[in-house]
RNA sequence: GGACGAUUAGCUCAGUUGGUUAGAGCGCUACGUUGACAUCGUAGAGGUCGGCGGUUCGAAUCCGUCAUCGUCCA
C-alpha cells in the first residue's frame, strides 16, 4: 500500500463493483423492514452543484446505514423533466443558432427537448456515480415518463371530477419574458425605488376632477373606473358620477367600495380589472369591462390605441410625459415599493387577466393541517419548519397550474369544435363524447412542473397501480431537502400524498440549509462563486467532499464552502489509510478466523474496546437523530485520538515484541476495532472503507453490506477508561514539562513517578512499558516511597506526582515560575469550587450526584495545591 | 409590519432536554523526520459565549428586551 491514499483509484474501482452486485439493489424482502428515500429528482437542465452534493451526501449516509443495519433499503433515483428551466436552456441553445421554438413548430421542439434531457440524465448519473450515491439504478424514474405521466393524468382527472380542478379567467402573474403563467409562489418580490404618480382624472359635467395615483400608469388605459370609500366624506357627492378617462376618452363611473384605502394618496383610486388583483375583485362586484392592455410579451395591445405595439415599460415614458403634457399627471413621488419578479426569468411580473387551470386549494390543505395537527404529523427536522409549512398551508390560494409552454405534461383537456363542450379524460380522445364530432382539440397549455413533482413519493413507486414496491416502501421514510422548496415541493407532496394515498408521503422531512460561498454570498451562476462538486472530487476524493459537507455544520442551516475544509477532510481519509496501513503491515498472515478477544487483554486493549462501544452508540444514535456533524466529529475523535495517537503507538511493543500471546491478541483487538470502524465510517466515506476493507481479514463480498457494528457488552470495561485515563495524563504531564523545559525527547532523563495511592501505583506499574515508549526515559523508577532529590522537576496530576532531575540543566526560577503559574490556576479553581460548596442553596438543592462531584473535585485541586505548593517550598530553600 | 434564524477563539463552526476547567478544524508560536502517516507528531498561546435585565442554588444553554446581520411571509 502506499504511503498516500489515492482517491481516484478506488473510485474508479469500487463503484462498478457495487453496481455488478446489485447491493444497491432494494431487495422487496417482506422479511425485512423497509427503509425508503426518494431522491428529490435533480433538474436535467445541467449540472448538480454543490448543493445537490450535500443533500445527496446526507442521504446517501442515511441509506448507507439503515443497509447495513439490515433494513430493506430503498434509495429511488430520478429526475424533474422542469417545466420552464429546460425549455428556456434549450431555447436559449437554439437561438444561438438563431431559431426560434416557433420556428421548429411543437412536436420538433419538444423531440430536441428530449434530445438535450437524455443528454444531460447520463451527465446527471455519471455525477452521482462520482459522489458514491448507493442507489437503486433499476427504478430510476423521470417526471415524464410514461408511469409518471399515467399518475399524472390521473391525479388530474380525479381532481377535476372532485370539483377540485378548475378552469377560469383569473387574474394571474404573467411572465412577459417567458410568456407563461405562474403560480404565487414562483413570483419573488423585490423592494424597488418606483414611482408614484398622481393623475386628475375630468367629471364628464365638467364640475372638476378627481384625483388619483398609480405606480403603473400605463394601466390606466385599461381603467373601466374610479373607486371611492362609501364613507369618505370627501367624495360622498360623486358617488355615481362619470369621468372621462384621459387620452382613451372612455367614459367611466365612480363607484363606493369598502375595498379603497382612504388613507393612501387622495383616497380614490383608478380601477384597472384586467390589469390587478384587488381591481380585478372589486370589478366583478360592480360588473366592471376588464379591458386588457397589453400582449402576452409584455407590449401594448390594440386597446392602447397609439401606444400599441410599445413596450410596457416604454409605454409608461411615454404615457407619462403625454399626460403631464395634458395636465393630468400634476405630481411624481419617489415611492418605494415591492415589486414581483419571476423567479425563473427575473422578468418583472404583470398581473394579467387570463383563462387558467388551478386547483382549489381549501379542501385539499384543510386535509393536510389537521394531518399535521394530529399524531400522525410528519416530522420536520429541525421542527422549527413545521410552523413555516403550517403557516403557509394555512393561508393558501388556489394553485395555477397551467403554462403555456411546450415541455410539459399536456392538460388532459380536450375541446369540441362542433359542440363546444369541454373533456377531461385520463385518455387521449379522438371523438367528442358530447357530440361525436371529430373536431377535437387538445389544450394547448401544460402542467406546473410542481404538479409531477407533487405526486414523486408515490408515482416513482408505481401508482396508481397497486404494485408490490407500493405496498411495501410506501410511505417512505425520510424526505430530504432544502428549505426554499418547502412551499413549491414538500407541502405540496403532503397534500397530494394524503388525498391520493391516504397517508403522508413520508415520516421525516429533514430540512438542509444553503452552502453558500467562502464569503456567505450565495451562489450563483451571475457571481459566477459557483463551486462545481466534480472538481472538488476531482482534487480531494469524493469522501473527502461528503466527509466535509456531511460535518460542516448542524441541519437546517447554511454553510459556507471553504476548500480548508475540504483538505482536512482529505487529511483524515489520509490518516485513516495510515492507520490502516499500518495495521495491515502488521497483520500478515492474519486471517478473519484468528481473530479473538478472548485472550489476556491489557488494559489498552480494553479501554479501545470500551471507547469502539461508545463510539458504536454514539455514531447508531447521533445517526438516527440525523446529527450528521456530531457522529461524524465523534468517528474522527476516535480515530484519529483514540486509535491512532495511542492505541496504535501502545500496541506496537506488542506487535514487534518476542510474546507471541500478546501480539496475537493485539493483533486481534487492532484488526477487530479497524473493521468495525470502517463500518462506522463507511456511510460517510464509502470509497476508502471499502478500499481498506477488502484487504483486511475478513471475508464480506463488500462492506455496503457488511453488518452495522453493534455495542458489545462483553467487551465493556468501563473502569480501563479511568485507568487510561491515570497514564495518558502521566505521560501528557511529562511531554509537557520536556517542551517547556526544552528538554526533547531525543534527550534522555531520570523519570520518577510517585502514585498517591496503592491502586495507582499498581497502574502504573502495569503501564510502566508505555512511559518508557512515550516518555524515553534514562531511567524509569515508580514508586509509593521516593527520596526526591532537591533539583528536580515535577507535575502533579490526580494519583501521582512525576519527577525529573534536571540538576544542572534547568532554572530554578523558570521552574519555580511555571509551578507557580499552575498554583494559581489551581487556587481560582479551588476558590471556585468551594464557592459552590459553602452555597447552602446548591447543597440542598442540587442533585446529590452533582454535589458529590463538586466535593471531589475540590479535594483534588486541593490536593494538588498542596503538594504545587510544597515543591514551590523546596525550590525557594 | 409579522415570523424565524444567526451573533461562542484571528477565521469557519460544534456545544441535543441548565451542572464540562466552554470544544474542534484551519491559522498562529515553539519543538520534533522514534520502523503507519510532514496530507504527520508533541506542547502551547488565544474566548468576561453580541449588550442589558430577569428566572434559578447554578445560564453559552430558559424568559424579556435592545442591537447588528440574514431569510421567509404580508
Amino acid at each position: 500500500m502506499p504511503t498516500k491514499y489515492d482517491p481516484k483509484e478506488a473510485e474508479a474501482k469500487w463503484y462498478p463493483y457495487w453496481l455488478e452486485g446489485k447491493f444497491f439493489n432494494a431487495e422487496r424482502n417482506a422479511e425485512k423492514t423497509p427503509f425508503t428515500i426518494v431522491i428529490p429528482p435533480p433538474n436535467v437542465t445541467g449540472n448538480l452543484h454543490i448543493g445537490h452534493a450535500l443533500n445527496n451526501t446526507l442521504q446517501d449516509i442515511l441509506i448507507r446505514s439503515k443497509r447495513m443495519q439490515g433494513y430493506d433499503a430503498l434509495w429511488l433515483p430520478g429526475m424533474d423533466h422542469a417545466g420552464i428551466a429546460t425549455q428556456a436552456r434549450v431555447e436559449g441553445r437554439l437561438k444561438e443558432e438563431g431559431i426560434s421554438r416557433y420556428d421548429l413548430g411543437r412536436e420538433k421542439f419538444v423531440e430536441k427537448v428530449w434530445e438535450w434531457k437524455d443528454k444531460y440524465a447520463e451527465i446527471i448519473r455519471r455525477q452521482w456515480s462520482k459522489m458514491g450515491l448507493s442507489l437503486d439504478y433499476s427504478r430510476e424514474r423521470f417526471t415524464l415518463d410514461e408511469g409518471l405521466s399515467k399518475a399524472v393524468r390521473e391525479v388530474f382527472v380525479r381532481l377535476y371530477e372532485k370539483g377540485l380542478i378548475y378552469r377560469g379567467k383569473y387574474i394571474i402573474n404573467w411572465d412577459p419574458e417567458t410568456r407563461t403563467a405562474l403560480s404565487d409562489i414562483e413570483v419573488e418580490y423585490k423592494e424597488l425605488k418606483g414611482a408614484l404618480y398622481h393623475l386628475r382624472y375630468p367629471l364628464k359635467d365638467g364640475t372638476g376632477y378627481i384625483e388619483v395615483a398609480t405606480t403603473r400608469p400605463e394601466t390606466m388605459l385599461g381603467d373601466t373606473a374610479v373607486a371611492v370609500h362609501p364613507k369618505d366624506e370627501r367624495y360622498q357627492k360623486l358617488i355615481g358620477k362619470t369621468v372621462v378617462l384621459p387620452i382613451i376618452g372612455r367614459e367611466i363611473p365612480i363607484v363606493a367600495d369598502d375595498y379603497v384605502d382612504r388613507e393612501f394618496g387622495s383616497g380614490a383610486v383608478k380601477i384597472t380589472p384586467a390589469h390587478d388583483p384587488n381591481d380585478f375583485e372589486l370589478g366583478r362586484r360592480h360588473n366592471l369591462e376588464q379591458i386588457l392592455v397589453m400582449d402576452e410579451a409584455g407590449k401594448m395591445n390594440e386597446n392602447a390605441g397609439a401606444y400599441q405595439g410599445m413596450d410596457r415599460f416604454a409605454c409608461r415614458k411615454q404615457i407619462v410625459k403625454d399626460l403631464q403634457d395634458q395636465g393630468v399627471c400634476f405630481k411624481i413621488e419617489e415611492h418605494i415599493h415591492q415589486v414581483g419578479h419571476s423567479e425563473r426569468s427575473g422578468a418583472v411580473v404583470e398581473p394579467y387577466l387570463s383563462t387558467q387551470w388551478f386547483v382549489k386549494m381549501g379542501p385539499l390543505a384543510e386535509e393536510a393541517i389537521n394531518k399535521q395537527k394530529s399524531e400522525e404529523r410528519v416530522a420536520f427536522v429541525p421542527d422549527r419548519f413545521e410552523k413555516i409549512y403550517l403557516h403557509w398551508i394555512e393561508n393558501i390560494r388556489d394553485w395555477c397550474i397551467s403554462r403555456q409552454l411546450w415541455w410539459g405534461h399536456r392538460i388532459p383537456a380536450w375541446y369540441c369544435g362542433s359542440c363546444g363542450e369541454m373533456t377531461v379524460s385520463r385518455e387521449d380522445i379522438t371523438t367528442c363524447p358530447h357530440c361525436d364530432s371529430t373536431e377535437l382539440k387538445q389544450d394547448n397549455d401544460v402542467l406546473d412542473t410542481w404538479f409531477s413533482s407533487a405526486l414523486w413519493p408515490f408515482s416513482t413507486l408505481g401508482w396508481p397501480e397497486e404494485t408490490e414496491d407500493m405496498k411495501h416502501f410506501y410511505p417512505t421514510d425520510v424526505l430530504v431537502t432544502g428549505y426554499d422548496i418547502i412551499f413549491f415541493w414538500v407541502a405540496r407532496m403532503i397534500f397530494t400524498g394524503l388525498e391520493f394515498t391516504g397517508e403522508n408521503p413520508f415520516k421525516n422531512v429533514l430540512i438542509t440549509g444553503l452552502v453558500r460561498d467562502a464569503e456567505g454570498r450565495k451562489m450563483s451562476k451571475s457571481l459566477g462563486n459557483g463551486v462545481d462538486p466534480m472538481e472538488v472530487i476531482d482534487q480531494y476524493g469524493a469522501d473527502a467532499m461528503r466527509f466535509m459537507l456531511a460535518t460542516g455544520n448542524t441541519p437546517g442551516n447554511d454553510q459556507r464552502f471553504r476548500w480548508e475544509r475540504v483538505e482536512s477532510a482529505r487529511n483524515f481519509a489520509n490518516k485513516i489509510w495510515n492507520a490502516s496501513r499500518f495495521a495491515l503491515m502488521n497483520l500478515e498472515g492474519f486471517t478473519a478466523a484468528d481473530i479473538d478477544l478472548s485472550g489476556n487483554l491489557g488494559t489498552t486493549d480494553k479501554w479501545i474496546l470500551t471507547r469502539l462501544n461508545e463510539t458504536i452508540a454514539d455514531v447508531t444514535r447521533l445517526l438516527d437523530q440525523f446529527e450528521f456533524g456530531e457522529a461524524g466529529r465523534s468517528l474522527n475523535n476516535f480515530i484519529w485520538d483514540d486509535l491512532c495517537d495511542w492505541y496504535i503507538e501502545m500496541a506496537k511493543p506488542h506487535l514487534y515484541g518476542e510474546n507471541a500471546e500478546a501480539k496475537k491478541t493485539t493483533q486481534s483487538v487492532l484488526c477487530h476495532v479497524l473493521d468495525q470502524t470502517l463500518r462506522l465510517l463507511h456511510p460517510y466515506m464509502p470509497f476508502i472503507t471499502e478500499e481498506i476493507w477488502q484487504h483486511l481479514p475478513q471475508s464480506g463480498a463488500s462492506i455496503t453490506v457488511a453488518p452495522w457494528p453493534i455495542v458489545d457488552e462483553t467487551h465493556h470495561y468501563p473502569e480501563s477508561v479511568k485507568q487510561m485515563g491515570l497514564l495518558m495524563e502521566v505521560i501528557r504531564s511529562v511531554r509537557n514539562i520536556r517542551a517547556e523545559m526544552n528538554v526533547p525527547l531525543s534527550k534522555k532523563v531520570e523519570l520518577m513517578i510517585k502514585p498517591t495511592n496503592e491502586e495507582a501505583y499498581s497502574l502504573l506499574s502495569q503501564g510502566e512499558e508505555y512511559i518508557e515508549r512515550f516518555c524515553n526515559p534514562q531511567k524509569l523508577e515508580i514508586s509509593l516511597s521516593l527520596g526526591v532529590p532537591d533539583k528536580v522537576v515535577s507535575a502533579v496530576v490526580t494519583g501521582a506526582e512525576i519527577y525529573l532531575p534536571l540538576a544542572g540543566l534547568i532554572d530554578i526560577d523558570k521552574e519555580i515560575a511555571r509551578l507557580e503559574k499552575d498554583a494559581e490556576h489551581l487556587k481560582n479553581e479551588v476558590e471556585r469550587v468551594n464557592k459552590k460548596l459553602v452555597n447552602q442553596g446548591f447543597v440542598a438543592k442540587a442533585p446529590a450526584h452533582v454535589v458529590e462531584e463538586e466535593r471531589a473535585k475540590g479535594k483534588d485541586y486541593q490536593e494538588k495545591l498542596e503538594k504545587i505548593q510544597v515543591r514551590i517550598q523546596e525550590l525557594k530553600n
